[in-house]
DNA sequence: TTGTATGCGTTATCAT
DNA sequence: ATGATAACGCATACAA
């Protein structure tokens, strides 16, 4: 009797196959062994429903099969799908996901980055804002959204052909006079190349635009402020507006309706992300759809290859458009208001 | 020249401060030093920006700081917010977090017991649906919204007090005719406790009720034909529903509105959870709202509290009520609809 | 007070 | 092909 509690060993294993413990590894790791001493093991194993103990193996091996995955959090739906398909995806590999949440805390941040380099995971997927984060040469990461260095495989949405594809979807809609809409981080990130998108395809369209851009702690008093302005008559001199985000779509066509807008009547909204309500239910919005199981498998697919010496830096995979009730998807004249 | 990419371990911050092996353990667990070699060390650590393995620590100590926790997905708002306030509370512990996402199915959810009880984590925190699921005796567990059995503790929002005040307020809005909806697990949970508690209401008050309750693979349209037949004249025979969460409220919200019924003016709605747009802005309704961040904050602090030989079965925490729209706060007469 | 030696569970390198 | 043994990084009981 010495630890009850604990659970078996190879050892224990070994002791009541009656083998040595170097053929219980070896059956354990699907290494050659004789015919009845492997089913001599595995009955030991069923019988004491023995499973290996990985940390002992990642200490041998210096691979812990876990990787730990940096978010702000999981409340905001583009961050909690993002778990939500890394951990699928990792699952299929037979990882298992640490999940941090930053709180897009600069410092948290770099504390978990440094957990992470110390042998304790093996890799790290980020969707980081430090701008000065330290990850050593030696430690696979890849990034989301934003890019880290050359030699950091960075994962993120086309976000300016989503761009682009909003400008021709509200052009196609019948809007003459639109407006994009940004606010958060000013972070040289991928989802900023949304505005250069929209403008390209405004251009392209011979859409006629206007930027409002607030900073990350600006009150969304100044879009309401904004929009009031550019109200002559009643009528909104925009008839489609480009939110960067499904959340800031949702609280402009708030600020909209209260202002006596009709959406998509009076003016067309689209925004970014495409979040559905619940999860699962409708979509917030007409919007951008960014390919979410897409990005968490080439994020994995980045992470966990090997012999890959040469990453590449940056990767885009294709956004969609997809209706949500705040567009006018029948191509009528442009909108009339009043 | 050994393994130039590794990280340092214990035996090189020894031969940097020239100093033994055991000297330098001590100092890293916070042991008696004289004040000179705790000063070499420390220089030492900081130098080679040492930080020790905890697996290598968990193999020796048989603990991992590690918790996982069962949850079916992210995606859904309150399975996100649980994440992201669990992973709070174990951080705040020192304690790191495998997500361990379950998809709701029976088999995934016993394989991650199954490997946790190997000694891979310290313990875990499970909302499962599992009806045979096997733990263990020795791997602490905490339950979220299901008893599973005597010595495995339950925490869950007082969802029969939840039930309660759904009907209450309902009352107390002018509400005379209501009902309550339900789709989802038949499983024995404490969420199932909402319907008694707001029967319990309904009589408490003299509302009469009413009660529809769907299986989970079964139509929302079900809901609809249900609501339909009681719709007599373009009036609807209720003037009060209760959703048993915010999820179906949303939904059943859209079909009143389809049916030509307004919310709240025609009849109001309460749904159950609390749950936000975007896990910020607005309740989606009026609503019975989970207090996520105490469950969460309960769970952990069940789980790794020492010495507490006897644990409590089931841990109920006081839920809220909340004005999200589709109740009419000011006391006028009973809805008339028309 | 500080250093040394052993073992945690596993894998890999040896002899056998 | 199989069995014994060293090593991974750390904590600790024990010797100095």
């Amino acid at each position: 009797m010495k630890k009850e509690s604990s659970a078996p060993t190879m050892k224990d294993v070994a002791r009541e196959a009656g083998v040595a413990l170097g053929t219980v590894s070896k059956v354990v790791n699907g290494l050659p062994v004789g015919d009845s001493y492997r089913q001599r093991v595995e009955d030991a194993i069923k019988k004491l429903n023995y499973q290996v103990n990985s940390y002992a193996q990642g200490l041998k091996a210096s691979k812990t099969y876990t990787v730990a995955l940096l978010i702000p959090n999981t409340q905001m739906p583009f961050f909690a799908s993002l778990a939500y398909h890394i951990n699928l995806a990792l699952l299929r590999r037979k990882y298992r996901m640490l999940l941090c949440c930053t709180d897009s805390d600069s410092a948290q941040e770099q504390e978990y980055v440094t957990m992470a380099q110390q042998n304790k995971v093996d890799g790290i997927i980020g969707l980081t804002y430090n701008p000065n984060l330290i990850i050593e040469e030696n430690t696979p990461y890849v990034a989301i959204d934003r890019s880290m260095g050359p030699k950091i495989p960075c994962v993120a949405s086309d976000n300016f052909a989503g761009g682009q594809l909003a400008a021709e979807k509200l052009a196609e809609f019948g809007c003459r006079n639109v407006a994009f809409l940004r606010i958060g981080s000013s972070l040289n990130n991928e989802p900023n190349k949304r505005k250069a998108g929209f403008e390209n395809g405004c251009l392209a369209r011979g859409l006629q635009y206007e930027m409002k851009i607030l900073n990350d702690g600006d009150s969304f008093d100044e879009f309401e402020a904004y929009l009031k302005e550019h109200i002559d008559n009643g009528n909104l001199t925009f008839d489609g507006i480009f939110c960067v985000t499904d959340g800031l779509a949702y609280s402009i066509i708030k600020i909209l309706r209260r202002l006596g807008q009709r959406v998509p009547e009076d003016v067309q909204v689209i925004g970014f992300d495409g979040i559905r309500y619940f999860g699962e239910k409708d979509y917030v919005c007409s919007t951008i759809v960014q390919p979410v199981s897409e990005i968490a498998k080439m994020c994995v697919e980045l992470l966990l290859q090997e012999n890959m010496p040469i990453k590449p830096p940056l990767v885009c995979l294709p956004v969609a458009y997809a209706y949500g009730g705040t567009t006018r998807e029948t191509q009528t004249a442009n909108g009339q208001k009043g």
